[in-house]
DNA sequence: TTATTTCCTATCTGTTTAATAGGTTATGTA
DNA sequence: TACATAACCTATTAAACAGATAGGAAATAA
């Protein structure tokens, strides 16, 4: 049940880059360097996040990413799905639903499938914005 | 994110005893049959169980196991951190919490102690009462 | 033309997962 | 007491995955 260091390294890498929203193109270097995280590493990341449409991309001198849109418009549920691929607890709740002969009577799936639906809404709720603006210390969200 | 096969396998084994709670012990063999489950796997992922408190052992001829407590005062949020250890999204969450220098200015922390909330406050409202008796066919809870 | 930066692919090491296997100890019954 | 049954314990293994590191190709602004 845990977020792989993929997850949360582009969580981190698109709040970094919410921070800096309309500074033009931010490079990993930078990123890399404010985050202390392998630039060779992010670069393997990016990919994932990139084939989502989250980020725009300009290569060569001066180059970098920026975020597609903006930041209130950018969910975590985005960013981690993105990433991690599919955040179902159970590998039967995606692909193929057939692979499983059991569905249909299991009595487990609809505790996971409960356990997706809470996962995801609170995900969905959390903006970029939120990230960046007080959440957690006094802001709009109570933990 | 993804539950492990010894949460699933635990889970299910869990609700079979509840669906037999009240006559004696069951035996692992018999599980093993009518789950389709390894019983050299069982075996195995009895004892995060057993040292939780969730289970009463017999050994030998007729031996078996069968719940400590009602399936209505065993939800399945016991059974999967027995089973799973935490189920904290970050391994930072748990443990030393001085082992991350970045807790108490990190901006993703507060997210994921939100996420962990609400998982387990949702696996929590569900015991192995709800489990077996239509929970997802029309039950309480709503899906 | 050159420095910068993204992009692409391969490789590697350690850990974890999901099992299989073999033997030891306890216990109810004949 | 003997015996079948069943929990218990430990070791081993094959495959997958995580988390990087590395080297170079392609694009682009100055």
């Amino acid at each position: 049940m845990k977020i792989s260091t993929r997850g949360r390294y582009s969580l981190r890498m698109m709040i970094d880059l919410a921070q800096h929203y309309g500074e033009g193109f931010i490079s990993l270097k930078d990123i890399s360097e404010r985050q202390d995280i392998s630039k060779k590493y992010l670069e393997q990341i990016i990919p994932f996040l990139n084939r989502s449409g989250l980020l725009i991309t300009n290569r060569g001198h001066m180059g970098g990413y920026q975020l597609a849109k903006q930041p209130s418009e950018i969910t975590v549920n985005d960013i981690l799905v993105s990433a991690e691929g599919s955040l179902a607890p159970v590998s039967c709740m995606e692909n193929d639903p057939n692979l499983c002969p059991k569905q249909g009577f299991c009595l487990t799936l609809p505790i996971y499938q409960g356990l997706y639906k809470v996962t995801t809404d609170y995900l969905s709720s959390i903006t970029l914005e939120d990230a960046i603006t007080g959440f957690g210390t006094g802001g709009t969200y109570s933990i």
